[in-house]
DNA sequence: CTGAAAGCGCTAACAC
DNA sequence: GTGTTAGCGCTTTCAG
């Protein structure tokens, strides 16, 4: 007499799962199948040895009871969930947006799946997700990091240790790896092509997440990205014997409204700018929209270049020339090292990754229009 | 001597956690406290009857011990993940993109996090993402259906029993609570509003799933978004003693470069319409697009109304014409009858929310302009 | 290749 | 209010 006949479960019948209404567990499949539950979980997780006609036994009684498996029973017992933590600053941002489908597409071949946590750039969501993230026991996490202050929380060491990837930003004196892009050749590359084609007089609207409201002032704390950026496009332009005029840089809170009024406020300087590069999506959305307002033609009146291609950026009249990331690579990095270090234990390497520029129809040619 | 005592952790010196590693679990919290599991557990669960001197007690043991629950076998245990289920039709697109984070900041409130799954618009992989989700044991799962065939995965009495919410489209002859949008009046609005403005020769752009590439004719086989703008479209302009002529209307599969050349299509008409209404942020950008190429200006040469909002449509020159529909409400109506259902057993509820016309510059009004 | 036994860490049910 | 007990459903050792 095996184990399976010594319990018996309340309300199941024999005959199936649908009968009592509770879905079928192992152990039913298990008797059904006549099979000790050890086996019929080898068969059914394809993990161990068991031979081909009774798995071919187990397959059948698990169709006929249309068993599925508990993960949560299943992540009990073996320590792994099988889902990656995903923290993110800015959902809908583009650059975040592709991120995550292709996250989502990597993770998923290799059977993990995405929890994800938006912390709208805020440190204390961000703390609140890891640690909503851990009790979860996520394997493994991917985090865009929006604090720049005290990051213990992102240790791998927490109160339950896991894999931590960081993505997209850097934080300073953590032995984390990241998965980043050189943001100071990408901004400097967006300031020499301006250079290139004649512009002097050079603005930027920077997104930032520590200003109130927006102001010209470096804000004093910033996360990597936005540093690096600042710093490429100041070398740059230094680079190039140029400098930016105070009035024609302006950081502002990555929100459409307050950044449009920090692009008027740089296009109504006396002397203003002829070409503006901005650091993201939304940045570029306010300087369109500012330009409109002005009645200013982007690529002729005013020169635009801005950091992370879009659909719409590709059809905007015209077309604008882009600094594009390579957010593929760079997603599919962080989720095959992160994955690398949850199966192996090695610790996952870290990769710096290059932008590029590309040139459409936003930028006026002044060595060939002349100066305006 | 009370049950603590009995058996002693292999590894754990009285101390902490950090020494021997492993983290700390309830039992280390109970014994440095003095208390039960059970009284711990109720402590930090905050559930049950517990003294404030008792309470205090184990949180101070809590935090020396650095602990943090296990929701895996709490889930186990209570029969609950806190966790809902999203599988989404097409992750990047302006819509759905605007409802997941809706959706995740509404369930976060009620203490609900989100596990995204994003089908492509593929029925098969729709029915993976949703087995996947029931096995994860999911408390509920909102669904942008993308199936018009078979639904029997989105049966609430699958193998495991779930509650379910649709979201955005409806599925037929299921008896399951759906969130959607009267898109039979959106569609006609938007009609409504070309015709008051004078255009007669008008085309649509209608993203639809199952066609290959892009064609005429309506697929055999819809989701109910695509068949009800199709016909809300098309009563309108029978409304208003008008006809689609063939030719002027066109299918295309979700993807910008296929949806241009259907617009462009469209647009090479020998009697082009003067107004075109595209169903989605694709269908409008490859409007957009297509005009481009074919030097139309739009609200000029070429009038555009879309279905949905987005930053980018507000602020392209000219600024275009929609129909918005009221994702915040539906998102936050989903989710919270979806955790009512789970909650109290009652069945989620239904919603059918009006879209409305938010009139921008990109319909050219031709009772002014004369004819062109 | 298969079976028996032992829990994973927690909470629910029931005592007291 | 607090403690005791009994598992949740599965996988993992360890035998054979």
């Amino acid at each position: 007499m095996d184990e399976n006949t010594r319990k018996t479960r309340p309300s199941a019948k024999s005959g199936g799962e649908a009968k009592a209404g509770r879905p079928a567990r192992l152990i039913d499949v298990a008797r059904l199948a006549d099979v000790s539950r050890a086996t019929a979980a080898r068969a059914l997780g394809q993990y161990g040895l068991v031979g081909q006609e009774t798995r071919d036994k187990v397959m059948a009684a698990a169709k006929a009871l249309n068993y599925q498996a508990n993960e949560v029973a299943r992540s009990m017992r073996s320590g792994k969930t099988l889902t990656i933590g995903l923290v993110v600053a800015a959902i809908s941002n583009s650059f975040f947006n592709s991120t995550i489908l292709a996250i989502m597409e990597t993770a998923a071949r290799y059977g993990y799946q995405i929890l994800i946590l938006n912390t709208n750039d805020n440190a204390e969501l961000e703390v609140e997700a890891v640690r909503v993230l851990r009790e979860k026991r996520v394997d493994g996490l991917i985090v865009v990091p929006s604090s720049v202050g005290d990051t213990s929380h992102l240790d791998p060491q927490g109160p339950s240790s896991v894999p931590i990837v960081l993505f997209d930003r850097l934080v300073a004196d953590k032995p984390l790896a990241a998965m980043t892009t050189d943001d100071i050749f990408g901004a400097g590359e967006a300031i020499r092509h301006l250079v290139s084609r004649g512009h002097r007089r050079i603005g930027m609207l920077i997104a930032a997440q520590t200003t109130e409201g927006h102001s010209i002032d470096r804000p004093a704390r910033v996360v990597s990205t936005v540093e690096e950026r600042a710093v490429g496009a100041e070398l740059a332009m230094a680079a190039a014997g140029l400098s930016f005029e105070p009035g024609w840089v302006r950081y502002s809170v990555n929100a459409i409204a307050v950044a449009t009024d920090a692009a008027l406020s740089i296009l109504r300087q006396p002397n203003p700018p002829t070409a503006i590069l901005t650091t993201n999506e939304e940045m570029a959305l306010a300087a369109v929209s500012a330009a409109r307002q002005l009645q200013l033609g982007i690529g002729t009146d005013l020169s635009l270049v801005s950091i992370d291609d879009t659909a719409w950026l590709k059809v905007f009249s015209p077309p604008v020339t882009v600094i594009e990331r390579p957010i593929h690579a760079l997603a599919q990095a962080a989720v095959e090292s992160l994955i690398g270090e949850i199966r192996s234990g090695l610790p996952a390497r870290s990769a710096r990754l290059q932008p590029r520029l590309i040139e459409r129809e936003s930028v006026c040619d002044l060595t060939v229009a002349g100066r305006r």
